[in-house]
Formats: structure tokens, sequence, C-alpha cells
RNA sequence: GGGCGGAUGGCGAAAUUGGCAGACGCGAUAGCCUUAGGAGCUAUUGGGGCAACCCUUGGAGGUUCAAAUCCUCUUCCGCCCACCA
């Protein structure tokens, strides 16, 4: 008979709820653990990646606790978003309706998971008592000018009718959708995220304990680039052409200049040239090709030549203008300097056009220093061909050559950013409505704070067919100015999603209080989050935006630190198969029918068993089965207790508990588990007493906490488990008197050997030397050196 | 093209950071037990060999008394960024 797991599960998650056991109370006088799962969008089910992200952390959330932290482990919903919207068409029904009914079958689903959450802290991001706070912080924002509007071409799905953030453009693709992202001139809200680049990249070296990963993608998508801005004078004027280059050591090689098909010179340079029409029909071939078309890194470099040219400042030389569709005009400057020598896409275009090339680096390697190139050589060298420079180590040059130039007017020292500022506008109904008022009299006018929040309407006619559903809401959108009382109309976008989602684990810390956002004093405690956990797909949107947010916070006094995560882990990928869980491969595993069948405890330890946190794990219920008998093998030994355990077994479980302890600090679970396997083993051998199998039941308790609950009580106690604390290990009882060592001759295993620890080097030497089998190997030669790793081994070398 | 990770039995994975490769589990094989169940218990389980032994951490070299671990080259896989100047 195996253990009765489902009226186990349902006693103490009735305990738990009746109890509040996991209330947060903020309590000065105790060290307090924030520990934070990202919060999941309310889709109705809760999928395998939900479980494993939600299991990891509420192992540690019980760890902690029974390490004595005042452990806050809260849980929400991100519930704006798009998907409530189609799903709501889809039903006939209200987005509002049909997110409730989703959270509310989430929240069972979580609880039947047996997860250690402080309820009373749940909100959703679609509550008005929470959005309120995205439309103050936003206003916040734009008394500072950093929310702002602005025309310009945007990122645009034909397929969501909506806007996009550069974040959420995947490979010129939806990320939701996946459709071809176009380009729209529109009006638009923008937040300035791109004012605190700086602090974004710079603080990045305060996350020690974020995964390299994560930092390398930020670091990444912050793009910070050096190098130097160089004025091309124009030949036949005084106009100048600022180029980008982070390779200004490569200057005198510069033979072209080429720029982007939108720069606003073009026109201008190919005004009646012979070239005109050819460059004219070039340039809108390019402006009708798709983002996505023109990226493909397998199409051909094309090109036309202006007709015109320019005068390389260092050298004085002309060199032709050139068009390009290699050339973006949202990066730098829209217009590059060419050397085809030393970058192997001016190569090709050069190779391809007949352009001529000239080297100025000398590779150590080789000397070859004749036009007959077959790639461009982009590692370092001497400099040659390069005027008073020659000579110089190029990365010595660049910096020489760019402060020349500087002081000579050519150029100008310049930093180019990736990151771009953050497009929060979107023409949706489900959302957090933007607090702006537009008066023919005043302009724009911001929502006074003490008319939040501006309260999405219940019922909006929105068909999923484009323009903002808002707008068509008369009542919402007819509205007095609040400057001049004159006739007005709000604003109907909404927020984009992830403005919700970046300071959620804020409002955690007080979600009741009603003067802003979060109460300073409870955020003083509770922050920051020491351990936030989710998955790597938010290592750069959520994670950089939160990050914005609560620099922002920290400029308004609010908090007193930069950084709102300390610890980061990103959990991998629940696979089925070796593919990703998806219900349009059809192979998903639903967490509900596993619970059923095994229990959730069962399902948390196999989860945890498996694969390491960071690591995909793949699916298998026979390894579910295998966590199940485990269980039952643990709780068998209950009835088989001894009077009194002997030294062996108690020295087995402070061993495990040393391991233990450091497993669970550092998230291996894994190996946490093997061990805690290891000495159910031993005390089937060994046999054991109450004490000692009360102390494995603790450790096993946050893995599987119904289990261990049920256990802790049929055993005499009254309190919960989880009131109890970890156990310390003695650290006398590690020491061993005797150790088995390894002998090895020459490197190889030959024999081990079980000495007393006290022996000495001397005497172990001979000891060895004694040894039958290690005469045989040494057939007769003496020892050349005795290597002897203390309590580990001996190597004999010949 | 750039960056960051990986590659260990039939499978998921361990390896105190340079010191017994394969802990723990799944699967498999054999046996035992029984109030036949979602059982349980005991052994064996990287490969070769009767054996002593030999081989084995994607591949090839190297450093070292000693390498899964460090170095060089190389193949494959995953993720992120990307005509980024």
């Amino acid at each position: 008979m195996h253990y009765n797991f489902k009226e186990i599960e349902k006693k103490w998650q009735k305990h738990w709820l009746d109890t509040c056991a996991f209330r947060a109370q903020t309590d000065p006088t105790r060290k307090k653990y924030y520990l934070l799962e990202m919060f999941p969008y309310p889709s109705g089910k809760i999928h395998m990646g939900h479980v494993r992200n939600y299991t990891i952390g509420d192992v540690a959330s019980r760890f902690k606790t029974l390490e004595g932290y005042n452990v806050m482990h809260p849980m929400g919903f991100d519930a704006f978003g798009q998907p409530a919207e189609n799903a709501a068409i889809k039903n006939k029904t209200k987005p509002a309706v049909w997110t409730h009914k989703c959270i509310a079958e989430m929240e069972i689903e979580l609880k039947k998971m047996g997860f250690s959450y402080d309820w009373q802290r749940e909100f959703a991001t679609c509550d008005d008592d929470y959005y309120k706070w995205n439309q103050w912080i936003f206003l916040k924002m734009f008394e500072r000018g950093l929310a702002f509007k602005k025309a310009s071409g945007v990122n645009w799905c034909p397929s969501c009718q909506t806007t996009l953030a550069n974040e959420e453009v995947i490979d010129g693709g939806c990320w939701r959708c996946h459709t071809a992202v176009e380009q729209k001139n529109l009006d638009q809200w923008y937040l300035k995220i791109t004012d605190y680049k700086e602090r974004l990249l710079e603080d990045l070296g305060q996350l020690k304990h974020w995964p390299q990963r994560v930092l390398s993608m930020q670091n990444n998508w912050i793009g910070k680039s050096s190098g130097v801005d160089i004025y091309f004078r124009l030949k036949d004027s005084d106009k100048l052409i600022s180029v980008f280059t982070t390779r200004v050591d490569t200057i005198f090689g510069a033979t072209y200049i080429v720029l982007a098909p939108e720069h606003p010179l073009v026109q201008e340079l190919i005004q009646g040239k012979p070239q005109e029409k050819e460059a004219c029909e070039f340039i809108k071939k390019v402006s009708v090709q798709s983002k996505v078309v023109r990226a493909a890194s397998d199409v051909k470099k094309e090109g036309v030549f202006t007709g015109s040219f320019a005068v390389n400042p260092v050298n004085n030389e002309e060199v032709p203008i050139w068009i390009a569709d290699y050339v973006l005009m949202e990066y730098g400057t829209g217009a590059i300097m060419a050397v085809p020598t030393h970058d192997q896409r001016d190569f090709l275009f050069a190779r391809e056009h007949k352009l001529p090339m000239r080297i100025v680096i000398k590779s150590k390697i080789s000397v070859n220093l004749t036009n007959d190139l077959s790639q461009a050589y982009e590692g370092d060298g001497e400099q040659v061909n390069s005027g008073e420079f020659n000579g110089l180590a190029n990365q010595e040059a660049k910096l020489k050559i760019a402060q020349w130039m500087e002081v000579q007017g050519m150029g100008k020292i310049q930093v180019h950013w990736r990151l771009r500022d953050w497009l929060i506008s979107r023409q949706r109904y489900w959302g957090t409505p933007i607090p702006i008022i537009y008066c023919p009299a005043c302009g724009i006018v911001p929502v006074a704070y003490q008319d939040l929040p501006v309260k999405l309407p219940a019922d909006a006619p929105f068909t999923g067919e484009g323009g903002s559903p808002l707008g068509k809401v008369e009542e919402f959108v007819e509205v007095k100015c609040p400057k001049c009382k004159g006739n007005a109309r709000r604003e109907t976008d909404t927020m984009a999603t992830f403005f919700d989602s970046s300071w959620y684990f804020l409002r955690f810390c007080s979600p009741e209080f009603n003067q802003a956002p979060f109460d300073k004093q409870e955020a003083k405690y509770w922050m920051v989050v020491d351990q936030y956990i989710g998955g790597i797909e938010h290592a750069i949107l959520h994670l950089l935006y939160s990050r914005f947010f609560t620099k922002f916070f920290q400029d308004l006094k609010m908090i007193d630190f930069a950084e709102p995560f300390d610890r980061l882990l990103t959990q991998g990928m629940v696979l089925k198969d070796g593919e990703v869980m998806s219900k349009s491969k059809g192979n998903i595993v639903d967490p509900d029918s596993m619970i059923k069948d095994y229990g959730a405890d069962a399902l948390r330890l196999f989860i945890l068993f498996a694969a390491p946190p960071e690591t995909e794990l793949e699916w298998d219920e026979r390894g579910l089965e295998g966590a199940f008998k485990f269980l039952n093998r643990v709780w068998r030994i209950h009835e088989n207790l001894k009077d009194q355990a002997d030294q062996e077994i108690i020295k087995v479980l402070h061993r495990t508990i040393k391991k233990v302890s450091v497993d669970f600090s550092e998230f291996k679970f894994n190996t946490a588990i093997a061990s805690l396997m290891e000495l159910t083993n031993a005390i089937y051998q060994l046999g054991a007493d109450k004490a000692v199998f009360l102390n494995l039941v603790i450790m096993l308790s946050p893995i599987v906490p119904h289990f261990s609950e049920e256990l802790w009580q049929i055993l005499g106690n009254k309190e919960s488990i989880f009131k109890a604390s970890w156990p310390k290990y003695n650290p006398e009882l590690l020491v061993e008197k005797r150790v088995e060592l390894v002998i090895q001759v020459n490197g190889k295993l030959r024999n081990k050997i079980e000495v007393s620890c006290g022996i000495s080097d001397d005497q172990l030497k001979e000891l060895v030397l004694k040894d039958d089998r290690v005469s045989l190997w040494l057939e007769g030669k003496s020892p050349k050196k005795f290597i002897i790793i203390p309590q580990k081994l001996v190597n004999i070398v010949v």
C-alpha cells in the first residue's frame, strides 16, 4: 500500500490556508528574506513550466523559513494583456470576466501544489487599485520629461493591430504572432529609458549573483559602442557627412563612403547626376523591402554610386559616395566610411563594385601587402600607409588618431548606443489607460493625481480589427480639460503590459497601501528581493524595465537602492521528448493529472531531482513514479523505528545535514535529494530511532511539505513542521578516525588501504611500500617520489 | 558574423573545483517474499577479457606525479544579439 497522499495533501492545504501559515509580518527585529517568482499571466491552467518555477521557489522559501528567516513569499497575477481580449472575443465574454475566472482557476491549481504563498498579499495588475499606480508612475515620469509623445516610425504588427516596442520585435516579426512587422508613422508615448542607459549598463557590475548569460544579454541589448564620428566634407559644397566608426585606426584605408538609402543628404547628392535615375530606383526598391528581408544575412549587399564625392579629412583624398542597403539609418549616423581591406562587408561590396582597396593594418602573421586579398583582415597589427601614424600598433593608433582628429576638428570621439526609448502606447482595450487629456486650448494635459485612477470602462467595442477600442466609448473619451474646464478628449491608448510588471515586486511589500505605489517603510524592510526566480525569456525585457523603474524610484527618493533583485535564478525549460511542451506539438503533460496520480509532493520531488534548476528538464513519468516510490519507502520507516539509534547512522545523519544544508543554499536540489536518498538507504540498513527519522523528515519538508507535516504530526508533534528549525550538524561527529586511502603507482590506481587519520607521512610511506600489490607494480624499482594528499591518496612515482 | 553556454553509461545526472569517473535515480537482469500491488526485499548493471588487467567523460594534441576538470586546435548542439559600422 502507498501512503494516502490524496487525503494528506488536502488536509494540510486546508490547514495552511485556515491558519494563514505563510503570512509575512513586518518585524524589524528579524532578518527578512524576500523570495519572489515571476508572477504568471492568468491563462487558467498552470503548466509544467509554472510547476517547476514555483516549486524551486517554494523549496527555497520553506528552507529559509526553517532557517529562521522572516520570509515573504507572495503571489499575484500579471493580468492585463492581449490574450484576454482575444479569449473574450472568442468566448463572447468580457476580458475582466474571463481574466477573473482564469485567476480563480489558477489559484486552485497553485494551492493544489501546496505552495507557501502569503495569499493576503495577492493582487492582479488589472485591479484598479493596482493600475491606478501605473498611472501615477506615468504622471511622475511625464513631469520629469521621461514620458513623452513622439511621432515616429514605429513597429506595427498588422495582425495584432498594434504597435510594438523594439524589444518585442523578434527576427523582424511580432513576438506574439510572428507576423512580419511593418513600419508606420504614428504619434506614440515613449518612456525615456535611454536617460538611464549609463546606469543600467554600469550597475550590471553590482549584480554579482545574476547568471553571466543574463548580464551579457543585457549588456548586448544596451549596446554601448565607443568610436569616432568623422566629418567628411562634400567635394562640391561645404556640407559635412558624419560617419561613425569603432575602427578609426583604419581611417587611412577608407576608400569610399556609404550612406543608408534613407539618409537625408541622399537626394541632394544624386540630383542632376548621371546616376540619378538608377539611384532613385534603388532607393525606391529598398524602401518597400521589409526589414526582415533586408536584414537577412544571406542576401547580397546591393548599392549604387551617387555620382558625388567626399573628402577624407585625414589625407584630403576624394572618395566616392555610395548608397547601400547594408547601412542602416537607425544606427550610428546612418553613414559609414568603408575600409574594404579591414571589414568583411566592405570587402565583399568593394569587390563586387570594383572599388579601390588599401591595406593600412599589417598583420603580424601575414606579410601580404598587395591588394590581392581573399578577405578582409579584421585583426590587430601595425599601422601602414597611415601617414605619421605608421609603425604604431593599431590599438595604440586608435587612441592617438582619435585625439588628433578631435584636435584638428576632423571628428569627435563619440559613443553610440543600441538601446532605444521604450514605446509604451498600445491600441488595445485590456490595459492601463494612459492618464492624459488632449485639450484643443491647452494641448497635452496630464490627469490630476486626485482624479486617478482613470478607470478602464467595463465595456468597449473591441473586435481585434484595429484602432483603439477606447476611442469608441464616448463617455470615456469626452472629458473636461483639468486646466481650462473646456471640452477635451482622453488619450485612448493603453499601456504596454510590461509597464505593469516593472514594479509589482514593490507593490507586494504593501499591497493595500493607498497613498503611493508602495509604502516606503515597508519597502525599506522587505526590499530588495533576495531571490528572484523565472524564465530566461525575460532576461532582457522584464528585467531591464524593472531595473529602470527601480532607478526611477530611487531618483524620486522613494527607495535607497539601485537594483531590485539581488539573486536571480533562471530555471530551465521542461521538455518532452527533447522538445518544448506546446499545444501545437501536442506534447503537453498536465500537472493536474500528475497530482491526481502521484500527488503534488511526488511531482515536486521528481521535478527537483531530475535535473539542476538551471538546466533543461526532460519529462519522464517513470522518474515521477520513482519519486513516489521513494516517498513510500520513507513513509514505511516510521512504522519500524528503534528505541535507540546506533552511532553509525548518527554519523551518516550528520554528514547528510551538512551536505543538504549547503546544497539547499546553493539551489542544488538534485544532489540534496540524492543525499537524502542515501540517508534513507542507510536507515534501511542500520535502522533509526525517532530523532534520526525526524531530522530526515525536516530536511525533506521543503520539498515534500504535506508528506512531512503528516509524518511530523504522526510522530507526536503538535505544531506545524515549519515552526521547527533546520537541523545543525555536529562537526565532531564528522571526524573520522580511519580513512581509506587510494594508492597510485605512476598516477594509476593500484590499491586502496585503510589507515588511521593521524598517520605520519613516513609511516605511510613505509606501510605503502610493504603493500603486496604495490611491490608487484614497483617490480623492484625504487620510488623516485611520493605524492601524498592527506586523507585522500598516495602516488608513488618510479 | 559576434557573445555566452554545453557535449560524461541504455536514459536523467554526480564528481569536495586538478586527486578512486559514473554518487543518486530511472531502465534492465536474476533471485526471494506475499494478505498479487500503483507492491516490497536482496543482488548485479560503462565496455572488453576466463583472468591478471586493459579501454572509457564529442575528437586530436599538450601541461602535470595525476586531467571530465587547465591550455591549443577541432567537430557538433543550444541560447542570445546581429548588415551595429
